[in-house]
DNA sequence: CGACTATGATTGTCGGACAATCCGACCTAA
DNA sequence: TTAGGTCGGATTGTCCGACAATCATAGTCG
């Protein structure tokens, strides 16, 4: 808001390279180019900015990490949508950088999936409760695997999320996802009851989708985080450390 | 879940500048480098991987633009801690491609709202509260201009932010954020009723905190976000339609 | 002690080169 | 006709060498 009126602005010479990477993507953003529409090939691009190979070449650098271009078969560059594990996975390490402490990532998850119950049981269709029923009933069979019960419960969440179907939220899930449901793994391995009360809190949220009872499914989903909080501060850790990849195992999946 | 046992492995023959970027992030992620340490001179990393500059400056942009490694004074290489807004500006350009419509926009943003108003009841300062009166004086003074009124009600909802006190429901918000904000402008333009309701929901919002009154703050977030609503559709706006950058004005500050 | 300068280091950009791979057209045999 | 093989051109990944512009640093001068 203090904007002080200068009488000359600020001089930054942005080198050819970045300014490719933008070029490329004004067309993108623009809607010239569409995802899955290939890019020209190096060749041409170089005579269409006027630069060198390397140039061109660290340009589309830039935009590769981000899913912004893709290489599809072969190796020839195309328009590709950024999939929310792309950006998630950058967003989460970044997270890390900031030794957020695991307090703010719980409470962060709880807002979130009471946000995400919320519209699950105004839109859950039959499909989508035979599909969480089901995935339950797997998490059930494997309940002294530590590691599976782990998994399913990350593939329930995520079923719960598509059933809200709110790609908004969903992305904005996606980085506190990755950090948080790989230490379910650690959360629940302390007690047996621990697999058992996931399985449960499992079963009456799907119930309360089920009689559409928006009350009973921020209960549980409250149950179910706490569930989760103790089970982390049992296995001995600290809720007001800060996020490590060592403890949140493999954020890493670039 | 459903991994079907097959014979071979994919070959995905990863290029060099790929290996380089991984090998530096997993420098950092492990903590061996630190954001402020410099990374080496190019030459150097030439001679550990082992590998020709252009190789080495691929990989380094791969990691430049997320903002895991930054230009610091001069052009030298050195770990970056990235910023939110680096990250929220590819998030909220990956949710312009998927074409998410101003609805999940809306909804997401009312979910994540209320959760960061819960927060903030609970730990607002003096100090806090103070700025966001500031705030609201200064908006009421700019009433009459539509952009000036747009860039206080965004700065209003970044100090309420911050009272929140969570990082990672901050990082949570930031793409959705940039990407409504700037449409406060179209919504608010309509009516300078608009503008009215906008100054006084944010006083009782203000109010709410320093009563510490967490149904009165959700109810006037929820008023609040309902107004921006009603202004979007008496604008002439379809909240069905696909987030677009035209519409969404300046979500582009890369 | 501070301002200035020369020197070396570093980055950004360029040009050219070559191997590996991929695409597509063409060809051959059943 | 079609499945499979061959071949040439196009494209990418990587390398090499080079040079101007800029920055850091130390050394010099006032």
């Amino acid at each position: 808001m203090s904007e002080v009126a200068e009488k000359f602005a600020r001089i930054t010479p942005v080198p050819a390279y970045q300014m490719v990477a933008e070029a490329i993507e004004r067309e993108i953003l623009s809607g010239r180019l569409r995802p899955g529409d290939p890019i020209g090939t190096e060749a041409q691009l170089v005579r269409q900015f006027g630069v060198n190979r390397s140039t061109v070449r660290e340009g589309i650098r830039l935009l590769e990490q981000s899913g912004m271009v893709q290489r599809d078969s072969s190796r020839r560059l195309a328009v590709g949508l950024p999939h929310y594990d792309q950006l998630a996975t950058r967003a989460s390490r970044a997270l890390v950088l900031h030794q957020v402490t695991f307090r703010e990532l719980w409470e962060a998850t709880m807002a979130l999936s009471l946000a995400t119950i919320d519209l699950a049981v105004d839109r859950a269709t039959d499909d989508e409760m035979r599909a969480l029923d089901a995935n339950i009933d797997a998490t059930e069979a494997a309940m002294d695997d530590p590691a599976a019960v782990a998994a399913y419960d990350t593939e329930f969440h995520l079923l719960l999320e598509k059933t809200g179907r709110n790609r908004v939220l969903e992305m904005a899930r996606e980085p506190s996802n990755m950090l948080i449901y790989p230490t379910t793994h650690v959360a629940v391995q302390g007690t047996v009851e621990g697999a058992r009360r996931l399985v449960e809190a499992h079963r009456m949220l799907v119930q309360a989708l089920r009689t559409r009872d928006k009350e009973m499914a921020r209960l549980w989903t409250r149950r179910h985080l706490n569930d989760w909080r103790k089970g982390f501060e049992k296995a001995g850790l600290d809720l007001d450390q800060p996020v490590d990849l060592v403890t949140a195992s493999q954020a890493t999946t670039s």
